[in-house]
RNA sequence: GCUCCCUUCGUCUAGCGGUCUAGGACGUCGCCCUCUCACGGCGAAAACAGGGGUUCGAGUCCCCUAGGGAGCGCCA
């Protein structure tokens, strides 16, 4: 049988690092066995559901390119499929109305914790061989509650945590359908995952305990020896301090590390090794992952969401990529400065010689706006600290070095500038660091040559001319 | 309270009964390299939650305790 696995995420907020994961791990089990993998938008909380959650979510899946198969499912327009369903259940006797009120159910569940057990709808109106419903009240509408097998144990074919078995008397009758007539949560993702041949059900293991309930509404439509999808339940996500990761805690929209820089495949690298490991392989490309990945191998418990590690992972996918490759996400980064229409072989050069010094695309973003702007000030502390008398002097000698340059390439440059330096029987520390602040305002930039070229002939010229006039009047007037 | 799940360095993990005086990575701390920032190289500290079994032999299997997490909705 052919795999199909799902991400079914709830659209009241953006997709969130975990959320991201386990979209992960359904989209490499997809892929992995050439199956499918679809999306389904469970909005049947109309009060919570908004249309911009929905596309928060579309956005952050594109930018991670988890690319779903088919059309997107949207729970709320299947409505029809649901009532049908639920008059099967109750034409079979597999579900009743319940006229308790909801003040009674909880009177019902306050007693069972009285008494020590688990919280529970007592079964006033669940039919029962030889039994007398009590006469319904009038002007009540009734919820539908799913009639669960009263003894028995239901086993969940759970692939991280094992077979994972719980006795049916700790299950009561669940409702399937709200007084106003919407379905639930419960019942619809069962239906949904039956009609969409669903056989892998990955999903956070917050949702364990409803599996069993799920099974049995799957067992009531199916019958006992029909198909059962295979269930992964995958731990939660930490936050630093060791609490549940989650919206009011620490978590963040995926977006968000767009927005601080990080490169999709790293964060996808660095979701897939929490709880999961393949030897000691740290760094993953997508192949990699879709090659290597296996459901079953994924940690039992809770992992903790680490940011410095993912900063690594991220220079590491930096550091690995082609520089094209990265020039879409240096292009948005240096929108956000109010840079824009750099050209793709400008970007191209940038990434080249930025990708390996910095952890992030927002970080190579600003280091390289000095490229794009006017050097109007320079850095006190860097100026205190590398402004000596000597040089003004010195960097005249570096302009008029580069000024005589033939060919305005790397190994030219850099022997010019070397050769200031030797002429002046100072150390390379002496000339390059007022270059930086000269081109650049402040003590920072890649190696000397590179930054020389990346700003041409002209510009560094000029940046050099404006230097030596600022800081000659600067040792003048101190 | 009840049910279920989880437990190897600070963190992510390798380990699927003997090769474990427990390996890798991030982080931390030294040293080296160096035109800044980074990179890189070398090295160090750092863990099997506790207790019982099973076995010739347990990080690896079983039980208990402790700790952590989740669920117990007319939310998803």
């Amino acid at each position: 049988m052919s795999v199909v696995t799902r991400f079914a995420p709830s659209p009241t907020g953006y997709l969130h690092i975990g959320g991201a994961r386990t979209a992960l791990y359904s989209w490499l089990h997809a892929r992995q066995h050439n199956g499918r993998f679809v999306l389904r938008i469970e909005d049947t909380d109309r009060e919570r559901s908004t249309d911009e959650a929905v596309q928060a979510i579309l956005d952050a899946m594109a930018w991670l390119d988890l690319e779903h198969d088919g059309e997107i499912y949207y729970q709320t327009k299947r409505f029809d499929r649901y009532a049908e369903v639920i008059d099967q259940l109750l034409a079979e006797g597999k579900a009743y109305y319940c006229y308790s009120s909801a003040d009674e159910v909880e009177a019902m569940r306050e007693a069972a914790r009285a008494r020590g057990e688990k919280p529970k709808y007592d079964g006033t109106w669940r039919p029962m061989p030889g039994k007398t419903l009590p006469e319904p009240p009038a002007g009540v509408d009734p919820v539908i509650r799913f009639a669960t097998p009263l003894d028995g144990v239901t086993v969940i074919p759970d692939l991280v945590k094992g077979d994972i078995t719980i006795a049916n008397s700790e299950l009561d009758d669940l409702i399937i359908a709200r007084a106003d007539g919407t379905p639930t949560y419960n019942f619809c993702v069962v239906v949904d995952d039956m009609d969409m041949g669903i056989t892998h059900v990955i999903r956070g293991d917050d949702h364990v305990n409803n599996t069993p309930r799920q099974i049995n509404i799957l067992k009531a439509l199916v019958g006992d020896d029909g198909p059962l999808p295979y269930y992964a339940h995958v731990p939660m996500i930490l936050g630093p301090d060791g609490k549940r990761l989650s919206k009011r805690h620490g978590a963040v929209g995926v977006m968000r590390y767009r927005d601080q820089g990080f490169l999709p495949s790293a964060l996808l690298n660095y979701l897939v090794r929490l709880g999961w490991a393949h030897g000691d392989q740290e760094i993953f490309t997508r192949e990699e992952m879709v090659a290597h990945f296996d459901i079953a191998n994924v940690q039992g418990g809770a992992s903790t969401f680490d940011p410095e590690k993912l900063l690594w992972v991220n220079q590491e996918h930096m550091k690995a990529a082609a520089p094209e490759a990265l020039i879409g996400e240096l292009a948005w980064h240096l929108a956000r400065h109010g840079v824009e229409n750099v050209a793709e072989d400008r970007l191209t050069a940038i990434a080249a010689v930025q990708q390996g010094r910095c952890k992030t695309m927002a970080e190579m973003a600003e280091q390289s706006l000095f490229l794009f702007r006017d050097v109007e000030d320079y850095e006190p502390k860097a100026v205190k600290k590398h402004i000596k008398t000597a040089t003004p002097d010195l960097l005249a000698q570096v302009r008029d070095a580069l000024a005589a340059l033939d060919a305005w390439d790397g190994e030219a440059l850099a022997a010019a500038v070397k050769g200031v330096a030797e002429g002046n029987e100072v150390g390379m520390g002496k000339v390059a660091q007022p270059i930086r602040i000269a081109l650049t305002g402040g003590p920072v930039s890649p190696s000397i040559d590179d930054t020389l070229e990346l700003l041409g002939r002209e510009t560094t010229l000029a940046r050099l001319d404006q230097a030596v006039a600022a800081f000659r009047e600067l040792k003048a007037g101190a």
